[in-house]
DNA sequence: GGTAGTATATACAATATAGAATATTATAGG
DNA sequence: CCTATAATATTCTATATTGTATATACTACC
């Protein structure tokens, strides 16, 4: 559902057409979202469907394939805010695949299981620090938004939590915890 | 995915019909999985296809809509501990819907982004103090398999971090920092 | 200068998701 | 005992997701 606000969002600033989107999706927010450029053709047809954005050219540069360029309208600026306060406000559940593996995790013998889990832990360390690292060169960057910061540390924090639970699980299921 | 392992999951178990897979899924794993009803049957249709499972019967109380029971294959165990291994393999990054509203925070009047966030807090600090209570509620209960602890954990690792999280930057919006 | 790979740009089809619709039976409250 | 509500069980439809297909243009390297 935050194709649609991202796609709003930016065609606040300026007209695009698609490929553009997916451009400056992947660039600036390729780190912390998900977003598949098949998403965003479908969006912008919605959108366009229900008013909120409008087709107000269509380009070609020789012989490629022809691009339609967007611009949001009023009903879009609505829209957008509309999105924006109920991301805002809504309080979002994470749920973990992860979980439903470890309710079903008896059916995997108990060494393969140590081995995963330490492989885990040793991926999460890498995860942290390459996220540390790259935080620490954007942050360097002018054209960085301060709330860039924010975002990383979002990541940052969970994946702290992330790492020191499965730590504490490797050590329980080393014990014998869950046999 | 997680859908299918659930099912093959709990077919190793016994055969049984969709609605009391539902059933079950809701009871034992609803706290930690947000499987929708619709997604089993279009699951187990699937997974027939494949042959993974295979209907051994349909049965009808009274006039009752008549139910089909499934039964888990050799090429199911298989499946099963296919995706098991997957699941229990595959780094899983979760993303932030909020993380998307943050980026588009500056469209919102400070008052109304600061009020949003303690209203964020507050509702955090509620949502871990119910799942602690719950969680000693279960830890009593006999019936509860001992990795039951690992998944309330793993939930209350995250729920605090996001509560941290959020006051930081509940700290930082007050301080003027993102203007 | 040929060619392998990447970039441009979208349409479309295959798959997945989630809830509404349906029809019967059990239950609880006045 | 009557009625509103919840429970039983699935099918079906509307919607969303994602990648594949397509076709041209650029670019880097041997």
């Amino acid at each position: 559902m935050s194709v649609r606000l991202v796609i709003l969002g930016l065609l606040r600033e300026r007209p695009l057409h698609g490929y553009e989107l997916k451009q400056i999706i992947e660039e600036h927010m390729g780190d912390w979202t998900a977003i598949a450029f098949g998403s965003i053709y479908y969006a912008l047809d919605k959108l366009a469907e229900e008013g909120c954005v409008e087709r107000i050219a269509t380009e070609q540069e020789g012989h490629r394939p022809s691009r339609h360029i967007y611009q949001i309208t009023e009903r879009g600026e609505e829209e957008f805010l509309h999105l924006l306060r109920e991301l805002w406000r809504t309080p979002e559940r994470q749920y973990y695949d992860f979980d439903v593996a470890l309710f079903f995790i008896t059916a995997l013998p108990h060494e393969e299981v140590l081995a995963t889990l330490r492989g885990r832990v040793a991926g999460l360390e890498a995860a942290l620090a390459h996220l540390e690292a790259h935080q620490n060169e954007q942050t360097e960057a002018p054209e960085v938004p301060p709330i860039a910061h924010a975002i990383f540390n979002h990541s940052r924090v969970h994946l702290r939590a992330e790492l020191m639970w499965t730590q504490d699980l490797l050590h329980h299921v080393a014990e014998g915890r869950y046999p």
